[in-house]
DNA sequence: TCGGTGCGTGAATCTCGGA
DNA sequence: CTCCGAGATTCACGCACCG
């Protein structure tokens, strides 16, 4: 045990929990995480799954452009007075996790940049040994309104085993056919959760402000566990695991205070039905890739700054600038809004509409994004 | 200060260097990173790129901690000190960046699962204010041959201030126009550094294991930098950095310790020529624009007073006074004043909200500053 | 029934300069 | 330091409603 142990359990040791003799298996234990988790027996989890409280830091309110308020996470439960306090909270639930854990099992992680730093250096301190980082890219992500940063546009997860040589389950296989027969990346774009899926309650209100989507339990669940597994998540929440859980055939075991997402929880899993076996082989999924922007061609150098376009015509000549604006005839935009407004028109396929002089021929810029599509692949 | 610190800095402390006069511009000092910084004045640097190791030699000098080894080598034990090993590489050069990074830059840390959440953690501890966490999303990974893991398929970079209230540089409007006019995410899709741009020797080996894409340095340095400001990267390796720093019309050092990536970096940051100016110029920031009060336009007569005006439903009608000032629907005010007051929200921008009638069409007033910006110029 | 439009909303560390 | 006021700022979906 290292430094940052010791100075941690610098303190006296509680009484030691008696131990379940068995697990309560498809449960939702309504208490607190740590003190929940240390009654359960050793190595006793095939897996773990934990949405941890990010910490967020927020400031005051926040308004839309149009003048509505964002409906921000202000509850007591993500409130830290400082980082030294998130990472004795977030050692101690990992120790217990950790302990809990078969040899083989796995952990994952999810967070954003304001904990996942600190849970990341608590996992490997803790001699976990991490397989992936996984990066959850939304596809409709809440946009930055005020304009000073870049759309927070991600979630990370952490994949860990107890030990470098662990022997853990990953279904290669199932994650290779759920991507169209090519290796499954360490990226997955996945929408967020809303529409009917989304609880809510009488009022219409949230019933719970972080809900993960079915669509991200799946393929953690598909990728770590096999059926019959047992899965743990100690932030329940309002059961997304859970309800995965059974749906594929797993076992699972949640860990909840709230006594409203507890409620919702367990009308939830209730009502979810297991899949066909024959069902669980397939499951269509919603494919959003990242669209090719004319930029990417000026910063790749394919279209270096400076280059002039033209139209098919050659009426108009216009500069391509280091941010991938046009910049000519009085003007400045994008390839789109140029060729709109030099037209006249109420929009215009900047693609199709500005050509390159390429070898005395004059190129559409889209076959250039062909291109550099047909480069990547 | 917490804890980290005070078991990271239990130890004597070196004399203090003395310091450069002027900052040695658009050169590669070679020398250790943490001695080379710490000859650099305080506060003098627009931004810090870093791309540190993480592979560390452990047998090496530079990040052997200074006696009182314990000789039982559990494995436990050496995770541990791997880790507090590199944990306090990590402060050191994450010291002396804060320092002479002026108190409006930003630092930037590229890195992955091996180390980032160690670096990130430190960040935060060190009192950076972490802007975002960008997901270099590589369009050509490696696949995972053996198929025991997720494809690796991305890299982690954070992006810092020096503190939560500092001014740092964020080129939205640049960064919108490299992306076909939509919001950058926090996740970039941008191929691997291969082909022509990769630096090879003689004998056609990677002259670098690590080379990162260019294209990566150009969205990091037009994002978060304005042309002349001045770049270091303290782990320099082939000068990705500086030869996008010289480019795009910034100023630039490098450190690096390599011979033979020093040698490298020379040639090829000498081989590459800086971009035409007319082409530098990206999209302006509005809040850069030069002011323009609604009463000018009344003064020069482009909207007379008694000038009705509307919203774009036109819901509310209001009449423009002599003194640039609205009034109508029971209420005066200044133009952002009475569209908030009138659509009940905390704020409203008047130049986009208000309209007057131009030839039957509804014309946002915001037109009339720009064509009043235009006659200017 | 179908397509178009409009509205609501999501883990958010979300302005800035001058008095 | 605070206070005040000008004015800059949003993307992708799901769903309700309407013609």
């Amino acid at each position: 045990m290292g430094v940052l142990e010791r100075v941690g359990t610098a303190r006296a040791k509680p009484a030691k929990p008696a131990k379940l003799a068995t697990l309560p298996l498809d449960t939702i234990i309504q208490e607190d995480c740590v003190a929940a988790m240390a009654r359960l027996p050793d190595k006793s989890i095939d897996m773990i799954f934990a949405d941890p409280p990010y910490n967020l830091q927020l400031g005051g309110d926040l308004f839309r452009p149009e003048g509505g308020r964002v409906d921000a996470v202000t509850d007591a439960w993500d409130r830290f007075d400082t980082f030294e306090i998130y990472d004795r909270f977030t050692r101690a639930w990992l120790k217990e996790a950790r302990r809990i854990l078969k040899d083989d099992g796995t952990i994952w992680v999810i967070g954003s940049y304001h904990n996942i730093f600190r849970v990341g250096t608590q996992i490997q301190d803790a001699g976990f040994w991490i397989l992936n980082d996984i990066i959850w890219r939304k596809a409709n992500p809440m946009p930055n309104f005020k304009g000073t940063r870049f759309t927070n546009a991600h979630e990370t997860l952490i994949w860990a085993s107890k030990a470098e040589k662990a022997r853990y389950t990953f279904n290669y296989r199932a994650m290779k056919g759920l991507n169209d027969d090519v290796q499954m990346r360490s990226d997955w774009s996945l929408p967020i959760c809303s529409g009917g899926e989304r609880l809510k309650d009488e009022e219409g209100h949230k019933t719970h402000p972080t809900q993960k989507p079915e669509s991200l339990l799946y393929r953690v669940l598909l990728a770590a566990t096999k059926p019959g597994d047992v899965v743990l998540d100690p932030f329940f929440g309002t059961g997304t695991t859970g309800a995965v859980a059974r749906r594929l055939g797993r076992r699972w075991i949640g860990i909840e205070r709230e006594d409203a997402y507890v409620k919702a929880a367990r009308a939830r899993i209730a009502a979810t039905l297991p899949l066909d076996e024959s069902a669980m082989a397939v499951m269509p999924e919603k494919r959003s890739e990242p669209r090719v922007a004319f930029g990417l061609l000026v910063e790749s150098g394919m279209v270096p700054p400076g280059t002039i376009l033209t139209d098919a015509k050659r009426r108009w000549r216009v500069r391509v600038q280091v941010d991938g604006s046009l910049s000519g005839e009085g003007s400045q935009g994008s390839i789109h809004k140029l060729g709109a407004i030099l037209q006249g028109a109420p929009s215009c396929n900047g693609w199709t509409f500005w050509h390159a002089e390429e070898m005395g021929a004059l190129v559409p810029i889209d076959a250039m994004r062909q291109r550099h599509l047909a480069g990547m692949a």
